[in-house]
RNA sequence: GGCUCGAUGGCAGAGUGGUUAUGCAGCGGCCUGCAAAGCCGUGUACACCGGUUCGACUCCGGUUCGAGCCUCCA
């Protein structure tokens, strides 16, 4: 398969290290707060990644941390008077559960910074011996300088970086550029003994200790959003490479940024959609097509419009699984996932053009008469939807929606009393049954066999 | 200001040097007691200006506009 790579700019083939086993390293959230729209298109977009990359390795081994120290993290547990623990668990739950509504599959690592001190400490020593960092009035420094490939990431020049750099520069720094890989804690702050004094991590290092303690020195992939490329990934990159004097990631992958109706989100505006929110008004499957409907480079403009239309995408490609629904499809099926839509993921994860491909498995469902086919076809959506993370929920249930089980038993009551008015072609009464539950937002459909309905909201 | 990316039909969104993307919406038809769903048909879209070419939406240059990053940020 074909991925871009940030670092390249280019599209090339996915020649993992070690074929028999690919290792991927995603970003996860600081767990300080509730995680809006924008924080979930890397955990979506990186699990169709990892479920395209099991179905064609052996292994794969995915980790995405949760950073469980961070100044954000104190700031509201000194609010609140609890210990940061209380808010990181707190919050790291309510990530799982928004995790759980997308449909991500868990990662096969979840690395906490807060079990990963020692680690940190180790990789900051070997930096420290190998002239890479400083310690200087209790901090300790990652000199940019001791570095020449600094900047190559985010392709960035150190010299005009520096020029440039508009933030005050503390006196401790030898050089503007230099960041903190360690920082003191103030008796009152939460800290951690350490050979440089109490303190805490630096923002960039918790993620090169815990991708080399659980992936290797050298990974795969490493993915993220594309704000993430500078500083934190230059950081990193620099931090692991000059650590082990290695290669530290062979394809970094960032995703493009969410708006909201053309604006950037952010808490001033006032747009900020939080996830567990949205997840009130829409299936968490809606969610995700919107997610996936753009290519997951390409910014993505969340608006009432692309749910509206995704939520009728979805409704078509249920649609055609309901008409399959009393086929049943054969465990020893094999793969029947069509070769146009395996290039299309295979190509840098296109997943339009894929949905594309679901589109025309569609299609052809509806136009068959072979049953034959139609149990092929319907494998060949399912298997398909399964990379994607979609119609893996029964049609029926998708087109019941949050419908309850008394909802349900009245609904098909009213039917069954429609059925037979409809037998005795009392049309006035089927018509009105269908204009009592019109109002309660079921649409009726009649077929050759039988009455079936959807909530349309 | 610097770096990077982008501009496709009413909307969303792929893609290609010469052939239908796809979905949603619209229109016409079939089907239906009526509907809905489905099916069939239906749209000379490729920001602008030059250039390369037998031929460019697709390559090159410029212009305009938009987005992200420039040490909090998915």
């Amino acid at each position: 398969m074909k991925l871009y790579n940030t670092e390249t700019k280019t599209k090339s083939e996915f020649e993992p290290i070690n074929p028999e086993h690919v290792t991927m390293y995603v970003c996860g959230p600081t767990v300080y707060n509730y995680c809006h729209i924008g924080n979930f298109r890397p955990p979506v977009v990186f699990d169709v990644l990892a479920r395209v990359l099991r179905a064609k390795y052996p292994k794969v081994t995915y980790a995405r941390n949760i950073t469980d120290i961070d100044d954000k993290i104190n700031a509201a547990a000194a609010e609140q008077g609890v210990d940061i623990s209380v808010i990181s668990e707190k919050f790291t739950q309510a990530y799982h559960d928004d995790l759980d509504v997308l449909g991500v599959l868990p990662t096969d690592v979840e690395p906490k910074v807060t079990e990963h001190v020692t680690d940190i400490h180790d990789q900051i020593q070997s930096l420290i011996d190998g002239g890479h960092a400083y310690a200087a009035d209790g901090h300790v420094l990652f000199s940019v300088g001791s570095y020449e490939g600094y900047g190559e990431l985010s392709k960035r020049d150190p010299e005009e970086l520096l020029a440039g750099a508009r933030v005050d520069v503390a006196a401790y720094k030898k050089d503007p550029g230099d960041f903190v890989l360690w920082k003191p804690s103030e008796d009152d702050q939460p800290g951690w003994d350490s050979p440089w004094g109490r303190g805490r991590p630096g923002w960039h290092i918790e993620c090169t200790a815990m991708a080399a303690k659980h992936l290797g020195e050298s990974i795969d992939i490493h993915g993220g959003g594309n704000d993430l490329v500078f500083p934190h990934h230059e950081n990193e990159r620099a931090q692991s490479t000059c650590s082990h004097g290695k290669k530290y990631v062979n394809y970094w992958m960032h995703n493009g940024l969410i708006n909201m109706n053309q604006e950037k989100m952010s808490k001033s505006l006032g747009n900020v959609l939080l996830l567990k929110d949205l997840a009130k008004e829409l299936p968490g499957e809606v969610i995700r097509y919107v997610l996936l409907s753009a290519h997951y480079r390409a910014p993505l403009d969340w608006s009432d419009d692309a749910v509206q239309q995704a939520k009728s995408s979805l409704e078509r490609l249920y649609g055609a699984l309901r008409k399959m629904a009393h086929l049943e499809v054969p465990n020893d099926i094999g793969n029947q996932i069509p070769a146009a839509f395996d290039a299309a993921m295979s190509d840098d994860l296109n997943t339009p053009k894929a949905l594309a491909e679901l589109f025309a498995l569609a299609k052809l469902a509806n136009t068959s008469d072979s049953d034959d086919q139609k149990i092929k076809i319907k494998a060949a959506l399912l298997q398909s939807g399964y990379w994607l993370g979609l119609l893996q929920n029964d049609p029926e249930a998708w087109f019941a929606g949050d419908s309850d089980d008394s909802d349900v038993s009245e609904i098909e009551g009213l039917i069954a009393q429609r059925a037979e008015a409809k037998a005795n072609k009392d049309w006035a009464r089927a018509d009105e049954i269908r204009e009592i539950l019109a109002r309660k937002n079921v649409v009726l459909e009649d077929g050759p066999e039988g009455t079936v309905w959807r909530i349309e909201s």
